[in-house]
DNA sequence: TTATAACCGAGACGGTACGTCTAGTCTTTGT
DNA sequence: ACAAAGACTAGACGTACCGTCTCGGTTATAA
């Protein structure tokens, strides 16, 4: 990936998007979170990485943050949602392996650190990432719903705090910067929420 | 407060600081974030408002973030940890008004998030963050600390546990913009904390 | 001239230099110095007043001698050196027309004063001045060379020396703030300067 | 000389000048100009070598120049104006010693091409630049004065004519950087200037 | 003998300008 | 029609000096 070797001659193919430049600015914004941080992301490295022009990623990212957004998903979509028969098991596993897990290589938690923070003071970017939050917690609000038909959780249970305790655990840990030491606490959080849904059983 | 009437003859007294300064930045810097919110904040903006030179501003904080989170520590300093006599009582006065309620304030929150966003992409906002985090954390373990003595919790209870499971719902909140929206559920979230804390006795 | 008054929409035109902002920077340039003197000069100042970016001079000029300079030889390309017909009527003219004369008129001696002064403690301005020079002192020459063919002073005569003390008398003349004063010398150096040439004949 | 080792106690002797301050002033703003030529030159980086306030600079200098120039008297006051006996012996000697010779110095001719460059913006440097020169130009109209006395020129000949020429000519080699290269001219010079003067005998 | 006045170092103050960086927009040229 | 390129306005960044001010302290001279 991000070969960056595709420098000459990469000229418009016509009167549509041409499929190499997006990748080659999807690799170069990669490339420049990996190397420079947060810190160091702007439009003008990536276009300068990608041997693009700066309106051509603004064609197609209305800013930093979509971008950014964009780079995580391509790795998001790697993993999927676990299922495991158990409810305890699905929680420790999308802790484990969603969140906290997905987030200890570096990158992925440097470009969902960025974006968070961006976020907190852009616009378009908190509506990006809301909307990226309320797909994400559907989903994941599946594995209470099948808790609850497999008779684990009563029916009345509030899935959304158990996904938010959860959820904000690890969202927590991130911005601190502390992803790697909490990843021996996984077990213990998903335990002590669920001991604390009233009517759980193991 | 922030009168900003003291136009003129603000100048040196003496070889060391003035405190009429401090003063003047620090209400200008809250009157910035008040009206331009986090986007409109920049060190330019303070010293103007101020009638301070940036250098004046750059000789007492070091960066941004040092300043936002000493306009947060002036409000913050006014409110008290609780001691209600229960563990419960004094989580859900933990979270109700000193997380949550005190972010509430459109002001606290927004300077707050500020501050988090800024950490994830400077080093020295993190460093300060942290400083801050880890002071505020061992004053709120002392509830915990309480509960023990009292034999409401067992002696190896996890206090960290419980403090980072309740302050980072609060800091998700916060994050996604849904404080307000939060503040129904303070007593659930920490219902289902202590539930799910081994051996604990209302 | 220096109209200032197109302030609206001078936008890029694509990816090539705008005359136009070039223009409004030159224009805007002579209007400071005019107004200010060359203690009022500042990139800031010429970028304020024209309404441009300081990067956009900066793009162009690397520092502000190289942008009076410019401002200098808008003027000084609209004079042409004298022919007329004896060495000693072309050098009066010269010192007359093209030096005392020229700077009389506040503003370019304004800007050569500038030029000189920051010469002298600028590496770049130095080097600007100096290709300036030469290229002066290289059609200065020309005058004596013509005096030559025609036989009004021998063919080993000392050109530069010639040329060399009447550029001195009116630099002198002008660092001092004495061109006006000097105007009334001139035929007097020209002349001191020719009788003192071996085997001059008028 | 400029040993900078007074370093310790080097307080107030009462309500007076502290000629011991006023040393090290100047020893350090030779200092800072050998070292970081003109563009270095400020009164903070004085202040700081001299380890004195500000306030003590400006107290007894009124700006840099005056500074600038206090320097360059200190060793100016060395050199005695020649009298060689004869009118072009006393200027080759002025314009050798006094003049090129002395600039050649790298120091000297750094401060005075400084001073000269500040009196171009600066209003103050302007003046009293003017009162130096006004002084020295009157202690070389001598020179020539003696020579009417001797009967070498006659007494109606122009003597400021003589003396701005011989001057203009150095400070035109001092200002483009020419002084080592012109001082093989100092008797072509002089020779000019003397033959070009009406009535001049040998 | 005691004030007092001017000096000294130090360094903070409000400012201005520096030269660099990035944002986001615009237009031309070339596929 | 769209890509590439790069210029454009705008303004924040953090730094260096400017010249002024007040401080706390020192010391010679005037009262």
């Amino acid at each position: 990936m991000e070969t960056e070797t595709e420098d000459l001659s990469r000229r418009s193919i016509g009167a549509r998007r041409n499929p190499a430049s997006q990748e080659a600015i999807l690799d170069a914004a990669e490339a420049v979170l990996r190397e420079g941080g947060i810190a160091g992301f702007s439009i003008e490295a990536v276009a300068r990485r990608a041997r693009a022009g700066k309106p051509t990623i603004y064609r197609w990212w209305p800013n930093r943050t979509a971008l950014m957004l964009d780079v995580y998903t391509r790795f998001k979509n790697a993993r999927a949602f676990p299922d495991t028969g158990t409810l305890r098991g699905d929680l420790v596993a999308f802790l484990d392996n969603q969140l906290l897990g997905f987030w200890k290589d570096s990158l992925c938690g440097t470009v969902y650190r960025a974006v968070i923070a961006e976020a907190q003071s852009d616009a378009g970017a908190e509506e990006a990432l809301q909307a990226y939050q309320a797909d994400r917690k559907q989903r994941a609000l599946v594995l209470v719903e099948r808790a609850k038909a497999r008779g684990e959780v009563p029916q009345d249970v509030d899935a959304a705090l158990i996904i938010d305790l959860v959820v904000a655990y690890a969202w927590h840990q991130l911005l601190v910067g502390h992803v790697a030491q909490s990843m021996g606490k996984v077990e213990a959080v998903v335990d002590t929420v669920l001991r604390g849904t009233p009517g759980y059983r193991a």
